[in-house]
DNA sequence: GACCCGTGGTC
DNA sequence: TGACCAAGGGT
């Protein structure tokens, strides 16, 4: 394998000809802004998240704001990027942190962990990007890159594995670790990428050990279905209180999905989780 | 580790 | 056209 501190000059290079302009990364984002853009991008694409961090930001500069709300409202605001338990996840990270943390979003990667939809990889970007912490980032992106350039894959194994921790803690410069980490998911995000590799692009494409060998394809990975699933229902019934503006009946809902046994489970599931809110008089609500 | 959780773009 | 994919996390 190829050493893989040889890595690190081409990408950084690379980077700083490359790199797009991202709000959240520009010197006046606050700690706040760079937590609301990673987990909005959790899963989720850069150009659907721009427009709905832009106006969060706007309504909510502070953790402080948005803990001043109902959780219902952020839900709302959350607008169809998905995974909408994400939207609690940050009404509830604001109100710990107004809580417990004096208004402030906590530094160190330990506390940031214990934030409700703050995971391994979400900590280390925000210790990183908002902090200048030291910390392997992991996400999609790099390890895609790692996979290719250094272990010669087409893609990393389906869940993080210990090498792949080790192998990114021993890639990480003493000094500016943050920029190396963004570089490298940057590269991932848009020559590296996961269907259409632009190897022609890539700065490593030299001694990218997938690249060496003939870019072997790998076996085909099964993505997951949606069409007719509880997913599907609870997208539909979600959108439907998110667009009332208080209260709605539950023939509202009834409309939206014909499979009445799979409809009351995904009602049911949304309750649970949060999402929705049923008063006595039988309507539905986003949570007060 | 397996499975669940939304949504829209792409080739 | 439908399968795959996108800065993951929680159970």
């Amino acid at each position: 394998m190829p050493e893989p501190t040889f890595l690190r000059e081409p990408i950084l290079d690379w980077y700083a000809e490359n790199a797009r302009d991202l709000p959240w990364r520009r010197p006046d984002a606050t700690p706040w802004g760079v937590l609301v853009s990673e987990i909005m991008l959790q899963q989720t694409p850069v150009s659907r998240v721009l427009p709905v961090w832009t106006e969060w930001m706007a309504r909510w500069p502070t953790p402080a704001a948005l803990a001043a709300e109902p959780p219902g409202e952020a839900v709302r605001r959350w607008g169809r990027l998905g995974y909408p338990r994400r939207a609690l996840n940050l009404h509830a990270c604001a109100r710990t942190i107004t809580a417990e943390h004096g208004g402030e979003v906590p530094s160190d990667h330990a506390t940031l962990l214990s934030l409700p939809g703050v995971g391994e990889y979400t900590a280390a970007a925000v210790a990183s990007f908002a902090f200048g912490g030291r910390h392997a980032v992991l996400d999609t992106n790099v390890r895609r890159v790692l996979a290719r350039a250094v272990r010669g894959e087409q893609y990393p194994p389906r869940s993080t594995t210990a090498a792949e921790r080790a192998l990114a803690e021993a890639l990480l410069p003493e000094v500016g670790a943050p920029t190396w980490s963004v570089a490298v998911m940057e590269l991932g995000a848009l020559v590296c990428t996961a269907r259409a590799p632009r190897c022609a692009a890539c700065p490593v494409a030299h001694l990218c050990r997938w690249r060496l060998s003939g870019s072997p394809e790998g076996p085909p990975r099964k993505g997951q279905a949606y069409a007719g699933t509880d997913r599907q229902c609870r997208g539909r019934l979600l959108a439907v209180l998110r667009q009332a503006h208080g209260p709605v009946p539950k023939q509202a809902l009834d409309v939206v999905w014909d499979d009445a046994v799979q409809r009351e489970r995904a009602l049911d599931a949304l309750v649970a989780d949060g999402l929705a809110e049923p008063l006595p008089d039988g309507t539905y609500r986003l949570p007060v």
